[in-house]
DNA sequence: CTGCAACTTCAAGTCAACTTGAAGTCAAGG
DNA sequence: CCTTGACTTCAAGTTGACTTGAAGTTGCAG
């Protein structure tokens, strides 16, 4: 099947569950790597297929490809990262998670506090109004304050 | 200041935090409607102030405009809604909050659990492989499970 | 009546993370 | 050797929610 240890973009695709091209425009982004046969295709080693994991689960923590990038960047160059390495970078992750469901849960209990007032003020509703922030002289901006959340709650086919 | 109760598209601005280009876009899209002036300016009633304090928490809430647009419908025509009508769609907004804190405690959990291990396996980790999918026969998508979270905690300058 | 900020429309640009398409090349089983 | 599926590049398209720019018009304080 595959020569000795090296994969060929379709294999990568495969078992990495990315699609090809996502996986052409990682390396264009700078965040995995390849050799190329004679014939210019892509080879891969099989190490690929880890950091195409810690890709995936950065990306389901939130980070962007950038972010992503400079993390991978930081790890030790070509050597599987130690169990402090990954500590790192999970302590990280675990602190974006913990904001961002207090963040969620600071909503919900607003509405929760909300239901069935129709306060719904621009400037003293929680919901429409989070952090308080339109209180501040600043002009507020036109976008919302938390992400456009997952509308799929299950991969697309 | 304002000509009796009603408002131009500057002060709606002003008042609500959304930028001007941003309301004339809601209104492309049907979320608000305004009467014109002679000379074919915007002039709004006041209660759009309170409809766009609704699109802020709705979108707060993750909802896309197409679907707040479609909740604004529901509502009934013209009247400010009653307890019941804020209620029902307070459930709703309250489940999705409920979805996406649960997700992301998921995701947080099998961080904790996963810290030190370095596994990161493409078939068997939690983190990189939530849900299982992957475990499907069908071909796993590129994109993430998760959405782009927010990035900026505090709101755009 | 004038000046100028605030408004108008419409097209195009932005961002992220990819995907799609066109047109052509490579690798390997038979 | 030949066929054919897998591969290559590069440009352009996609989605959502807006913003920006250009070019022109309106409304109101003075």
């Amino acid at each position: 099947m595959d020569s000795r240890d090296v994969l060929s973009v379709g294999t990568v695709a495969q078992r990495s569950g990315f699609a090809t091209s996502a996986l052409r425009y990682y390396e264009a982004q700078g965040l995995i790597a390849s050799e190329r046969t004679g014939g210019g295709q892509r080879r891969y080693q099989r190490s690929v297929l880890r950091r195409l994991a810690f890709i995936r689960a950065a990306s389901n923590v939130g980070l962007s490809l950038e972010e992503i990038r400079d993390e991978l960047q930081r790890l030790p160059e070509g050597r599987t990262p130690t169990r402090a390495d990954w500590q790192r970078i999970t302590r990280h992750w675990r602190g974006r998670l913990d904001e961002q469901i207090a963040a969620l849960e600071r909503l919900r209990d607003g509405l929760d506090s909300c239901i069935g007032c129709g306060c719904l003020s621009l400037q003293r509703c929680g919901i429409s109004n989070p952090g308080d922030w339109a209180a501040s002289t600043k002009t507020a901006p036109g976008a919302a304050f938390l992400p456009r959340l997952l509308r799929e709650q299950h991969p697309p086919n």
